[in-house]
DNA sequence: CATGAATGAGTTTTCATTCAT
DNA sequence: GATGAATGAAAACTCATTCAT
């Protein structure tokens, strides 16, 4: 069948903005251009979405909720329970390098993200929570190797800060570049090495 | 003197658009807020700058060079001669949190700068430039606790992300409370030792 | 029988579109609006009506015709044969009064029917014609009084002018005032004791 | 000089609103048609009013005014004084029948304005305000000649209310004809005669 | 230098209408 | 008959930019 039927045709708008987001901001993104990436016309933007704001908000959940449970996927309560504590914690880490820190076109959504974030207090809430989430998942694993529930906590705060550092810089240098990747894993190790 | 000179009232006009940022991304904000913020006509705005994107970019110079200085004239090669080297570097962290991780209002601004770096070149380098020049700063106080370059770069480059990570969390989270303060003190301490 | 017919189903729009004029004006009611008041779906309009115009239109003539065929029916020519004429002149403009004049939905609706009439010329014809009707009804009723056909004819248009004026003022004054009232009272009483 | 100060475009533009109004309903006249009617650039209509309905209210308030002027003007207490009272009754009805009444383009006009306040508060209290003192004026012509202020009161509502009528009347019907100009002069010398 | 009226391109949004299912 | 997705024209409105004074 070729016919989408709504939710389709909602996620290939909001597929359509992701790839717009890579050639200009947001604000600087007319309703017509992410119609056109979408190859809808653009009325029907209205039909899914309330406003042009309407659509950025449920992009952002739809880029949140996609790395979150990308990260409760691979790190869920079984994987905490069955695997050598310092391997899994260098598995995370592997994992949010190569498919979040590493990743140039997630880094400036995200910058558009925190952007927005500066000025809509909901999508600051939203980004509140995720990161929270995040740092909770690196506390627990952390946690069995320092035996202190304040210490893990802060680690894996400045672990998710260093990380998110990164990726900004992964913007105006190479990411790919050889000190920058030894940069990140020197990083994880001393963090370990340091609990 | 009540009359402004050329420079004065464009430094003005910059100023008002920092105060601008404040509210507003500089998409949503119109030549006449900055205009009126600034206490000027809007008309006069094209006569000190050729359009309105030109006002952004002379005013991330002016941020960033503002920041850049002030670095240096705090840490000039004077400085690193005559000074306790770990105490120096602690220094220059305090100097660091204080005005610029901690500047919740800067940081709002910063966004907005990396926001469009992400899509403008030109702003791209500077910011390559400016990070560029505090790690090197960071990198040579650094040097003589190790004593291999390779390692304070590498070091400098880390802390400097680690740092910008923190300020990003400053938008979201409350820079003021003690969790956020002691995992700044933290990890300086022990990035100090681990060198 | 749940299932409506043709004629229902336009009767059942029309009727949705006398609700929705109750709040917004025609032009400022959408298909979708009257539809949701009808409870078909908005496409469905399309089928009955060949337009948004077409249906206002429609409506015009069901709401012209259906005061219309009430005046007839009340006083056909039997009731102008069988009943003393002073006391059916009374009839008719308490009739009158009760069911148009004091009216307020009704005579919301009927100035936006002179709003069009103004700049349509099928709707100011059929206005038109529904004006004369009422005035030759109750022109006829007047002549035994007067025994003059033009004085009956004039009056008769004096007296649907005044009520036109007052159903006006409907709109902007509380027609259930007692001065609202008298006014309307007196005048036919001063109208039947001048023929 | 050529140039119109800002007051006078503002008029310009309300006076090409007026001109509008004889073709189309305000709803279906957009800005651009206005600007055009103007002579102005369309962009200006927002420099100088700040919506679409800004305009319209405008215009309401200016051809209220001018109306209620042209009444004060012509009726004031002077006036009152100083002629003897049948005439002057007399003039005001030639007064109003010749500019207002009879005036089918300010007929027109008027029906739309009516049609707003059904829906608008803020015209309907304009309306309000504008009929209660034209009431008021001819109340006090009224008083001397029946010495009983309801009754005077009283008659110039129904007064007012007939014209009001009439003026409605001369969009379907022709106000220059014998009959519609007999029925006028007639009323208005029943009227006195009946104080 | 300073002002503010004027311009016109561009944006979001609405909505009557169509049409495949 | 009924549905609701899709279209595209047109609307109000914004705003950077220009320019005469």
């Amino acid at each position: 069948m070729l016919k989408k039927n709504g939710a389709d045709k909602r996620i290939q708008i909001l597929d359509a903005l992701n790839t717009c987001l890579q050639n200009k901001p947001f604000d600087q993104t007319s309703i017509k251009e992410i119609a056109q990436a979408a190859g809808v016309n653009h009325g029907l933007l209205h039909y899914y979405f309330k406003s042009k704001e309407d659509i950025l908000i449920q992009y952002i959940d739809y880029v949140i909720d996609h790395y979150t449970s990308m990260v409760q996927e691979r790190f869920n309560d079984k994987a905490l329970e069955t695997i050598d504590k310092r391997k899994l914690v260098k598995e995370f880490f592997k994992f949010i390098h190569d498919r979040i820190t590493l990743d140039r076109s997630l880094s400036m959504v995200f910058i558009e993200i925190w952007e927005i974030a500066v000025y809509n207090p909901a999508v600051k809430a939203k980004l509140q929570r995720a990161y929270q989430e995040w740092m909770d998942v690196l506390s627990d694993m952390l946690k069995p190797l320092c035996n202190d529930i304040d210490v893990s906590r802060r680690t894996s705060f400045a672990a998710v800060a260093f990380l998110e550092g990164m990726a900004l810089f992964s913007i105006i240098l190479d990411p790919d570049s050889k000190e920058f990747k030894k940069i990140l894993s020197d990083f994880q190790s001393k963090m370990i090495d340091m609990l």
